[in-house]
DNA sequence: GTCTATACCGAGATAGAC
DNA sequence: GTCTATCTCGGTATAGAC
């Protein structure tokens, strides 16, 4: 079925204020965006104003990157090491999902202080934090670690820092790709630590 | 010596550019923050138009990263462990000095093209690339591993997101310092790696 | 529910007095 | 080098016909 007047609108203000941001973006590029007479108030049947639209597509992203969650898959736990790359590659493509929520974030973080906090408590807090729960209980069996803790910041910051580079600038950093990147982690963390070396094998 | 309205406008112009983005700050309210009269021209006495003083702005900024480079210690290597620690630290306190220039980059690279590329060129080509230059150096000696380019991949992308997660949301992820970070990253590195396991001690 | 037309305001930029 | 005053344009939003 062909998308309602009200959903191509949505679309258009996403992807304008992705570009141009908020106050780059023109409530008359939107409606020529979205099929609309451009400089017509038809916008304004749909949506009260400007701000009202960016709100409707940052909730509807919100839910959409919640959806995203539920279809993560939960691989049995059999090597270790190549199951640890699996999930992050999982991360990483996440992260390329909800790439609308990470740009607004980005872009307009100091204008809308509510906005931070809402994308960092799904984005963190159900997201990162439990994906944190399910590692340290994975890895309990297979990485000693003197602050586990730590550990998982700094897995979390690679997937993070990663996949920023590439959308920030079209490319991967050193052209690794994911395949390789996450494997390089994965092998950096399920190796024996020399403070600790009574390793499970 | 009191800094000149030409410096007062540039102060002024890159902290509402990094508050507001470009479209959103008013020449008004940079005469009105560099102390002269909101609304008079003034402005136009000392830079052409908006996207004049933007430039300029940046250009300023990248010259003053630059020097932060410039001024940072190459530390002997006794404990490499201890000094990798060291290192990483620096590179935080030096992203965290380079933060108009992230802030740019995170909310205006959609806008000026030509921005992503000058900002990526100083940061990574010259920043980063150096600096993995020295790093694999520096671990020759004590880090094996099979992939090294796709291991300074992880460290610079670790470091990156650790320090973005705290621009974004003020706070760093799980609460972890990054002394603590830092030393678990180090730790993290100079382990022997399990598929290369003929180490150096 | 979309159009034409328009009211209103704020922002970028200029002219000219001091 | 800063001011007052002003021009012009573009953007938000509304009114009312179809």
């Amino acid at each position: 079925m062909a998308p309602s007047t009200r959903a191509r609108i949505l679309d258009a203000a996403l992807e304008l204020i992705q570009q141009v941001g908020f106050t780059g973006t023109t409530v008359t590029a939107i409606e020529e965006r979205s099929g609309l007479s451009p400089g017509s108030g038809s916008f304004y049947r749909h949506f009260r104003s400007k701000e009202d639209v960016f709100r409707a597509a940052l909730e509807r992203e919100l839910e959409r990157a919640q959806q995203y969650r539920r279809e993560f898959e939960r691989g049995t736990v059999e090597d270790p090491q190549a199951a640890l790359a699996r999930r992050f590659l999982q991360q990483l493509d996440y992260m390329a999902k909800i790439r609308p929520l990470i740009n607004l974030l980005a872009r307009e973080h100091g204008q809308f202080p509510d906005l931070t906090s809402r994308i960092g408590g799904i984005l963190l807090d159900r997201g990162i934090v439990e994906e944190a729960g399910h590692l340290t209980h994975d890895l309990r069996a297979h990485v000693d670690h003197a602050d586990p803790h730590a550990l998982l910041t700094v897995v979390v910051s690679a997937l993070s820092g990663y996949h920023l580079a590439r959308q920030f600038f079209g490319h991967p950093p050193a052209e690794v790709t994911p395949e390789r990147f996450a494997a390089t982690l994965a092998a950096l963390i399920t190796s024996p630590r020399t403070a600790d070396p009574h390793g499970t094998e």
